[in-house]
DNA sequence: CAATTTATTTTGACCAGTCAGTATAAAAGA
DNA sequence: TCTTTTATACTGACTGGTCAAAATAAATTG
C-alpha cells in the first residue's frame, strides 16, 4: 500500500523533473505534470499538496542523490588526488545529465528569493558539498600534497569554481567544451589548493 | 521627441528591472511593470512590443552597463595588481547592488535556454567579461608576476570564480558573508595566476 | 468461496482568478 | 485639425486547485 503511493510519488516527481528540464520552473503546469506521467490532474494533488510542494520535495530528493553520489564516489578513494580525480569526474558527469540537473537548478536557485524551504534546501546541499571537500582536502594536508591557509574559506572556493565552471558551460550551450571546462576547473582546483609535485 | 522617448523607454526597463528584483522574471506582470514606472499598462505597450521585448533590452542594457562600468575601473590602474583589485571591488560592489543585479541575472539565466536573444545577450557578456581578464592577465605576464599555462582557459576561470562565489553568497542571504566571499574569490583568483611575492 | 461492503485511488469537468495583448477612447501637443 | 501619447476597458486563453463521481482494490461476512 505504502509501498505503492511511494512508487506513485517518484512517478510524479520524476515527471516534474522532467518537465521542469524541458519548459522551465514557472510555466510547467500541473497539467503539464500530470501528462509526463501519464496520470491524470487530479492525481498530482492527490499525492501533493501543491505545486510547491512537488517542487519541493523534488529539490530536496535531486539535491540528496546528487550528494550521496558524490560521497560514495570519494570514499572509494584513498589518496587525496584519488578523491579529487573521483569529485570532478563525478560532478562532470556527462554534458547530458549536468544539463539536466543544472537547468533545473538554476530554476531552483532563481526561486530561493521567494520560498524559504527551498532556500534550506540549498543550504543543506552546500554543507553536504563543503563536507566532501573538507575531506579531500584533510587527506591532502595528511599526505603534505596540499597547502591551504584556511580549510574553510578554500572548500567554499572549490564549490564556486564547479558550480561557476558547469553554469558557464551549460550558458555557452556546447557539448563539445564540457571537457574543456572540466579540465579548467580541475586545474584551477589543484592551484587553489596549492598542489605540489 | 525622441529624447522623451528614450527617457520613457529607460524609466520603464528600470521599472521591470526593479519589479524583477522583487517578484522575480516569470511572475512580473506588464501591470507590475506599468505601476512600478507609474504609467498605465498602454505605455509599456507602446514603448515595447511585448513581455518578451521588454526583458531582452533590459538584460541587454544591464549586461552592458556592468561591463562598462567594470573595464572603466580597470582601466584607471597601471599595475597587475591595481587592476585586478580594481576588478574585485567593482565586481564585489556592495550586498545591495550585487543582491538585485544577481537576482535578475539568475532569473535570465535560468531563461537562457528557452530564448536564443538571451543567450546571445549573454555570450556577448560573457567575452566581454573575459577581454577584461585577458587585460588583467597580459599586464601580470608582463610584469612577470603571474604565470598561466594557458591565458584563455584561465580568463574563463576567473569568471568561474566571480559568477560562482556571487551565487554561493546570495543564496546564503547573509549581507555580513559578503567580505568574505570577495576576500575568498580574490585569493582563490592569485593562486590560480600563481601570483608571485 | 462468493457476495457484499468499505476504503483507496483516479478521473476530468469545473470554477474563480490572472494575464498578455488588443481595441478603443481620451488627452496633449504641433 | 491631425498626429502622438496615455488611459481604460475588454477579450480570449490559460492556470491552480476543488470536487463529485467513477473505478479499483481490500476487507468482511455468510
Amino acid at each position: 500500500m505504502a509501498k505503492k503511493a511511494e512508487q506513485r510519488r517518484k512517478q510524479i516527481l520524476k515527471a516534474a523533473f522532467q518537465a521542469a528540464t524541458e519548459k522551465g520552473y514557472e510555466s510547467v503546469t500541473l497539467q503539464d505534470i500530470a501528462d509526463y506521467a501519464d496520470v491524470s490532474k487530479g492525481v498530482t494533488n492527490y499525492y501533493f499538496k501543491n505545486k510547491s510542494d512537488v517542487f519541493t520535495q523534488l529539490f530536496e530528493w535531486i539535491t540528496t542523490r546528487i550528494y550521496e553520489k558524490e560521497a560514495a564516489s570519494i570514499s572509494e578513494q584513498e589518496t587525496a588526488i584519488g578523491k579529487l580525480e573521483a569529485y570532478i569526474d563525478r560532478v562532470f558527469i556527462s554534458p547530458e545529465e549536468n544539463k539536466n540537473f543544472y537547468r533545473v537548478y538554476l530554476d531552483f536557485l532563481s526561486q530561493v528569493k521567494n520560498n524559504d524551504s527551498y532556500k534550506e534546501i540549498n543550504q543543506k546541499f552546500y554543507e553536504n558539498c563543503w563536507s566532501i571537500g573538507r575531506e579531500i582536502i584533510q587527506q591532502g594536508l595528511e599526505e603534505e600534497i596540499f597547502e591551504v591557509d584556511d580549510v574553510e574559506q578554500t572548500v567554499i572556493s572549490i564549490r564556486c569554481m564547479i558550480d561557476g565552471s558547469l553554469i558557464q558551460w551549460l550558458m555557452r550551450d556546447d557539448d563539445r567544451l564540457h571537457d574543456y571546462y572540466r579540465n579548467a576547473c580541475y586545474e584551477s582546483i589543484l592551484q587553489i589548493l596549492r598542489y605540489k609535485k
